[in-house]
Order: C-alpha cells, then sequence, then structure tokens
DNA sequence: TTCTTTTATTAATATACCTTAAGTTTTTCC
DNA sequence: GGAAAAACTTAAGGTATATTAATAAAAGAA
C-alpha cells in the first residue's frame, strides 16, 4: 500500500460522519504521520503519555494492561478502519498504564496531539468528528460496563462474536478471554459445553 | 434555598474549568430550568430519551437499569455539585435503558440539549466545558472497567469508598452492593469479614 | 408511641469461574 | 521439513460470589 492509500482510508472514514473541505483534508494531511508496527512491537508501553489520535490502516492492534498479578486485561481491539489508543491518557495527559500493542504486521496514520488541537480551531468539521468519536468512545465503554454487570461469561462472549465479527478469526483465543475477564481454560470449557 | 443560590452553584462548579464572561453566564441563565424531585421520584425511565444535562444543587441521586432477571444495578450515584444522567442516551440519541431517581428530596438545574447546543456556537467556553466533562466522564468510566477487571469485591468497595466519601453514607447498603455488582448479602459478609 | 415497611445480617447450600498441571495441537522459524 | 515455541484443551480440586430463607434492626407512617 501506498501513503496515499493509508491516508485515503482515513479521509475516507472521516467524511462518513462530518464534511470535509480541500483545507481540512490539506491541514490533516499535513500534520499526519504514517507509522509501521511489526508483529508484536508496541506503540506505547506503560508510563508514556498517549500524544496521538491513531488511525489502523493495516493490520490488528491490541490494548491491554497488566494488574497486580500480571495477569494481562484486554481493554480494547482494532483492525483495519478502527481506532486504537489509551484515550484515557490521551484526554488526562496522564501516564498510561497500558500497551498498545500490533498483533499483526500493521500500518497506523498517527495525529499528534498538539497539532490536532491546533487544527481545531481552523477546522470545526475535524473538531466535530473527534467530538463524536470520543462521544461513541464513551458509549462503547459505558455497554460494556452494563455487560459485565449483567451478563455471565459465556453471554459476554456471544456479544464479543457479534460485535468483533471479523477480529474474532483474527486474534489468539487467550486474548479474547482475557478482553472478556475470564481465563483462557475457561473460555475453552465454555466453547466446548456449548458446541 | 433561592433559584438563584442553585443558580450560582453551577456557575461557579462550571467556573472552576473555564472563564464565563458575563454574557456566557447571561446566556446559560436563560436557558436553564430549575426542577425538583421529591424522594424516590424518577427523573427519567426507560425507554425515554435524555434530553437534558443535569446538576444536582440539593440531594442525591442515582441512575441504574433492571437485567433480565430484574435485578438493579447502579451506574452512577451523585450528591450536591455532581452531573447526573444516561449520558449513553444523551449523546447518541437513543432510548434510554435507565432510571434515572432522587435517594433524597433533590434539586437539579438543567441545561436543556438543543438550547444547550445552540449555546456552543456562541460560548465556546461552556463549550470547552463539556468537552471537558465529557473527557473526565469517559476517563472515570474506563477506571471502572479496569477496577471490575482487576479487582475482587472487597477492593472495589476499598476504591468505591475512597472515591465516593460523603455520598456512602447517604445511600442504602444495597444501592453499594448493586453499584459493586455484588449482592446485598455478599457485601454485608464482607464488610463483617474485614471490620 | 406503635405498626408497617424498608434495609441489613446470618448461615447453609449452590454455582461460576479460577488454579494448577499435564497433554495436545497449531504456528513459527531455521 | 523438523524442532521449538506458542496456543489450546482437558480435568481435578479450590475459591469468590450467588441464592434462598429466616431473623433482626432501622426508618417511616399513623
Amino acid at each position: 500500500m501506498t501513503n496515499n492509500e493509508h491516508i485515503n482510508l482515513l479521509i475516507n472514514h472521516i467524511n462518513k460522519d462530518v464534511i470535509l473541505n480541500e483545507n481540512d483534508i490539506e491541514a490533516l494531511t499535513k500534520i499526519l504521520e504514517i507509522k509501521e508496527l511489526n508483529k508484536k512491537e508496541f506503540l506505547f508501553q506503560p508510563g508514556e503519555t498517549s500524544n496521538s489520535m491513531n488511525f489502523i490502516t493495516k493490520g490488528c492492534m491490541r490494548s491491554y494492561y497488566l494488574d497486580e498479578n500480571a495477569q494481562e486485561h484486554t481493554l480494547q481491539l482494532g483492525i483495519e478502519e478502527w481506532w486504537i489508543n489509551d484515550l484515557y491518557s490521551y484526554l488526562s495527559r496522564k501516564k498510561s498504564r497500558m500497551y498498545v500493542q500490533a498483533l499483526e504486521q500493521s500500518t497506523i496514520v498517527q495525529l499528534p496531539r498538539l497539532k490536532l488541537e491546533q487544527l481545531y480551531l481552523e477546522a470545526p468539521a475535524i473538531s466535530h468528528f473527534f467530538r463524536i468519536k470520543i462521544q461513541s468512545a464513551y458509549v462503547a465503554i459505558q455497554e460494556r460496563v452494563i455487560d459485565s454487570m449483567s451478563d455471565d461469561a459465556y453471554d459476554r462472549y456471544k456479544v464479543f462474536i457479534k460485535s468483533y465479527r471479523n477480529i474474532e478469526q483474527r486474534v489468539p483465543q487467550y486474548i479474547v478471554a482475557s478482553y472478556l475477564g475470564v481465563t483462557p481454560e475457561f473460555l475453552s470449557y465454555l466453547r466446548k459445553k456449548h458446541s
């Protein structure tokens, strides 16, 4: 894929929610950076602060953290045309507890925070777009809190398969387990029991 | 309390995060509405769509929903100078699954959504304020997801007491349990065990 | 106050999920 | 293609939390 193909994926993606004019597109193109990540490579790690919005144009990524017992917990998974980040760190300007990692050879388009916030001032459409994105991130995570309180593990697995249809095939099952909040052994048991 | 006292609580609250000028304050005052709720009265119920931002100036409120087994799950608790809403419904414009209810005789200052979004256009400080609020709501809920995945019930209870210090005394324990995602019986057991 | 309703406690039994450990299958890479 | 590593499965035994049901305590109403 050429750089322009990656950039166009981003522009088209944004254009689904807001109307970008020529200036918006040019300004956006000026500030973006394209980054390649090898399989298992980290975009950032605990202790660092997220300084960009990251749009996946190729590959598959996840964010996760380690609890006190060094157990992995996956917070977010993403493939082509999804955003990946620790929004907590990006928004609060605090150090992240997260690893953000490529699960396959991946390419992302990055928008550096300071330049992006500068851009908000001249390009209201872009500001509006990210307001919408953050709102949907909120909506998604509230759904997750609700599901985790009302559903047992197998119901959460069904919800996961439904909303992450294409992703499920591409990531190891132990990562799905760490997203659902169960052990890989228990997920394996559930899959057998219900098959 | 007079209406002006309720309004001043809101203005002072907003002024902690952004600088409001005289016009901002006047415009804000023009669109706000003050509402009284009796103990146990609902601000809205499942099936309705949230159409305002709601700032508590007196009393204590919560949002909760019922799962398929008619179990209550408390999502949010708030007292004086906290916001209460189903942000999911407010932001997505979809019907809420939530009950938002006064736990004591309460007063809220409401900002109707359409008028507020109109106001954003002329009062960037207010737009900025709510962007910050939604961001902190995201940050708070992500913390909650992380805690629910890494901590056991007693650890979550300790976190709850720390962050909801003043609220804990004012709400029945079974509501705390429904916030933590455990049964009232189990919370009672935990409190005894660790006392 | 007294009665009624709401909330909290206790305890026995049940269940969802975890831990450990061993064995199997799949993927990676030289 | 074969060895090594990574991922998945199975099963036994254990723990955190749920369920049920009965009692006690506290709060609200008359």
